[in-house]
DNA sequence: TTGACAAATAGGATCAAATCCTATTTACTA
DNA sequence: TAGTAAATAGGATTTGATCCTATTTGTCAA
């Protein structure tokens, strides 16, 4: 928790009871939930407690490192007809997808623990950062 | 092209010109776009298209590896409090991500090039399949 | 310790993506 | 070429995300 504070104050966020709570709570989630189910479990804290609250409260932190956005941002579903071994970098600020292709990142190979417990259909490397157009908008870390 | 007719015929879908244009069409972007654009380019040609028959032919083609579905689901925006090094295995069933680690995997490093292009932010391992208690509906290739 | 101000919140409204429903149409098989 | 199961159109519904504004609340400086 002490590195909540600190990052709060760093970027100057106010600490607010929800906003501590928001992260308490995640924190002490294994699951990647969503805003949503954040929601529910402060509600017992919080009966009045807002979901644009805690939608904005785990936003804000992602911006400024506190915490990290998964795989899906809450955007639309999109595809790729592309099935060979490739890669991605994925624009945090235009939000497009460039393919990268790097025959040696295509061999890794999971440890054999993943490979028995899990059947594994795909696997990609995925970079997150600003692109060649959006490098101004990085935020300061 | 080829492929297509051979994959469909595989699985005993029909090909009908809406499905055969919904491929052409994202084989022919390479913006990873998603059903509502790609509903877009085709009203062009199909006037009365409707956006649930893109999406749910792209549902479709993914399920059988036609196609691929990217980082994000079009699920909700999921949330991540660990900022260490980790991977993730998301399960397409259950929708579940798990978390593994693996220090050989913490190295590596993308080509230089593209580090010099972009702003790195995050990388990851995205692994994609069916955990233990999905095994079952894995979807016969 | 207090007062002022900028920032954060609640709660409802709005927007957009995804899915569902059903009548109609169509591709495939025999 | 006819029958049948599958696919489509189009509208309705659901749900996640965001916007708006009045009110509340941390924080900093006096």
């Amino acid at each position: 928790m002490d590195r909540f504070y600190q990052k709060c104050k760093q970027h100057s966020l106010k600490i607010t009871p929800q906003r501590t709570a928001v992260y308490k709570t995640l924190e002490a989630s294994s699951s990647h939930p969503c805003a949503d189910m954040i929601h529910k479990v402060l509600q017992k804290e919080f009966p009045n407690i807002s979901l644009d609250t805690v939608n904005r409260t785990l936003i804000t932190f992602s911006k400024v490192n506190i915490i990290d956005v998964v795989e899906g941002r809450g955007d639309p579903r999109r595809f790729d007809p592309n099935l060979d071994a490739h890669h991605h970098f994925h624009c945090l600020a235009c939000n497009k997808i460039f393919d990268f292709h790097d025959t040696a990142l295509d061999q890794i190979t999971p440890s054999s623990d993943i490979a028995k417990k899990f059947i594994i259909t795909g696997k990609k490397i995925v970079l997150k950062g600003y692109c060649d157009n959006c490098r101004s908008q990085a935020s300061t870390l």
